[in-house]
RNA sequence: GCGGAUGUAGUGAAGGGGUUAUCACCUGAGGUUUCCAACCUCAUGUCACGGGUUCAAAUCCCGUCGUCCGCACCA
């Protein structure tokens, strides 16, 4: 085995033995793809999604919604997932190659997409559809790919079919007519949500990099395609990016985002800048700026929504991994969902600049003459009148109506009349940015590349985490040098102090020697010790200890918790 | 879904047709200890599930389930 197998396998029983991550139902036999955050590393996830929610909301013009996690089928129709989720694939026995089924007999039938998986085995054998990879023509039965967990709201037969969501996006579309209110019509701005998103994965793997029920944090933001955003990009001036084009495009480069969007590397500038912003977000939560890359995606593996998309990889224990996919996905969705549903308040107004004027003469139908002539069709005699320009031909005249029929109108039945109005501006369909961020793998990056064993000493095999404040689970260990002479009663009230602080955590552990304790802290990443002595009972003072250089100061307990809160005790070192 | 491997305490491993299943770490209690996984004593906790063979199954056989690896799949 080599030694990164070993490490992994290291990493991977801390994580159960801590409380950090599990297999979900072990007693039960457990189920793949499935995990259980423990009691430290539900925290952790809590953290890094909350920063994550603040990372984006603090920008102004973005806000957090949340939505349901059972979708309605007609949704997903619309959004082209029960489409894309639902084909059949089929495998050559051969090569074990697997094909999409109705493309292989797209020669043989006009509309292959309808067929069921008996008339595509059929059709496979009939032909003797030969395997695209190695010429065989011995075919698997074509099976469906839906990788939707299906479920029906309401219960019995008249049930409606409905799907858990394969991810959050969705939501912030169909919540689109409430954010444009929200924002007063206003573009751009942008929605976040974060949860779960399901997919049922035909064999999962690599623990928490490909699961079936996963965390997701995705943002959609939505800009004025016809409107150039000015983007700041003076935060990462000298910060260069590893950037993998599209190999149709150019070779990996280094370059700083402002530069990559300037010079067309990345093709929109705001997906440049929302990558600029991701990478910001994954340093601040202790991901190796050394392990980031972004990587273009080629045109035969973009979503079927998405017109460039960019993933965020990071390296660890399984190689390079997509963990953030950050996709301009033009008017895609709202245009789908305006289609299905004939919604008029999916889009979004945009004034001239100058106002354009409407000044034209046409022909207006006489009412009291059409009515009484063309009865039921007067309506539609209207209509038609008014889309000919004054004067018109001569009457009489044949008009062509909408329905198909024709009338003749007769002089008399029509005026000319003048029309002036001005158009402010137009209803567009706003374009969208999406970066979607699958928060367990970033998560099980943090972990990866918090993880060390270099140790200390000659032995080595001491662990310590080195989670970034921030994220840690825990924020101080409170340690009784030993428990008597009173130490624990005042450290249990320091624990419980600090615990009742808003946003603070922190565990009272008197069991072992203190060099056992620290070691505990130090594996599940505990930023700070504080360790109560004889002293601490005279002084009213407490020892500090940092995580990562075991160093140590000596503070008033009483200002413990404020120098928590505002994070300022690395300073004091 | 196919092929291979595998399933023994919280973790990692050893063993194996015989009545009390072993080891280390971990965890807990007590002792000791005035700051970095110290030490001593004690304790909790395990053979995936179902069936078969047998006087006796954790061990052998069959099945199921789970897990791992490869193939394939993977917005």
């Amino acid at each position: 085995m080599s030694d990164a197998n070993a490490r992994l396998e290291r990493l991977t029983s801390m994580l159960k033995r801590r409380g950090i991550i599990l297999p979900a139902f072990e007693i039960h036999g457990g189920v793949a793809g499935l995990y259980d955050f423990g009691p430290v590393g539900g925290r952790l996830r809590r953290r890094l999604v909350d920063s994550w929610v603040e990372h984006w909301t603090s920008q102004g013009d973005i806000v957090e919604i949340d939505s349901p996690t059972i979708t309605p089928e007609s949704v997903l129709i619309a959004s082209g997932h029960v489409g894309e989720f639902n084909d059949y694939m089929s495998e050559c026995k051969a090569c074990s190659g697997a094909f999409r089924s109705d493309h292989l007999v797209a020669q043989n039938h006009p509309n292959p997409d309808i067929l069921t998986s008996e008339q595509l085995d059929q059709l496979i054998a009939e032909h003797a559809i030969e395997c695209p990879t190695c010429g065989s023509q011995d075919w698997n039965d074509a099976r469906p790919m839906n990788l939707m967990f299906d479920t029906r709201i309401g219960a019995m037969k008249g049930g409606r079919t409905a799907y858990m969501r394969p991810e959050t996006a969705q939501g912030m579309f169909m919540l689109y007519p409430a954010l444009y209110r929200h924002f007063r019509n206003r573009l751009p701005f942008g929605a976040v949500q974060t949860g779960k998103g399901y997919r049922n994965e035909i064999s999962p793997r690599q623990g928490m990099i490909r699961l079936r029920e996963f965390n997701m944090a995705e943002l959609e933001y939505f800009i004025d395609p016809a409107v150039e955003i000015e983007h700041d990009f003076t935060p990462w001036t000298s910060t260069l990016f590893n950037l993998v084009p599209d190999p149709e495009h150019g070779e990996p480069v280094q370059m700083v985002p402002g530069e990559a969007a300037q010079k067309n590397v990345i093709r929109h500038p705001t997906v440049a800048w929302f990558m600029a912003r991701t990478w910001s977000f994954l340093v601040s939560v202790g991901i190796d700026p050394e392990k980031i890359r972004f990587r273009q995606h080629e045109g035969t593996e973009m979503a079927h929504y998405a017109t460039d998309c960019w993933d965020a990889e990071i390296y660890g224990s399984y190689g390079w991994i997509e963990c953030v996919g950050i996709a301009h996905r033009g008017c895609f969705d709202l245009q789908a969902h305006e289609s299905a549903t004939g919604d008029k308040n999916l889009r979004a107004w945009r004034p001239y600049d100058v106002p354009k004027s409407v000044d034209k003469t046409v022909l207006s139908g006489v009412g009291s003459v059409i009515g009484p002539a063309f009865r039921a069709n007067a309506g539609k005699v209207h209509d038609a009148l008014g889309k000919i320009d004054a004067p018109g031909p001569s009457p009489p005249f044949e008009l062509d109506l909408d329905n198909g029929s024709t009338v003749t109108i007769q002089a008399g039945m029509y005026e000319e009349k003048h029309i002036q109005s001005t158009e402010h501006g137009e209803w567009f369909l706003p374009h969208v940015v999406e970066p979607a961020f699958g928060i367990d793998r970033i998560l099980w990056h943090i972990l990866d590349h918090a993880f060390d064993e270099s140790g200390k000493g000659d032995d080595g095999a001491y662990t310590v985490l080195r989670l970034r404040p921030r994220v840690a689970p825990i924020d101080v260990a409170i340690l009784p040098l030993m428990e008597k002479d009173g130490l624990e009663e005042m450290a249990m009230r320091i624990h419980q102090k600090i615990c009742s602080v808003r946003q603070l955590i922190s565990y009272y552990d008197g069991s072992g020697s203190i060099g056992r304790r620290y070691a505990r802290a130090d594996e599940i990443g505990v930023p700070w010790a504080i360790t109560i002595d004889h002293e601490s009972l005279e002084s009213g003072t407490v020892t500090v200890r940092r995580r990562d250089d075991g160093a140590q100061i000596r503070i008033p307990v009483d200002q413990l918790s404020s120098h928590l809160t505002s994070e300022e005790l690395e300073s004091m070192f």
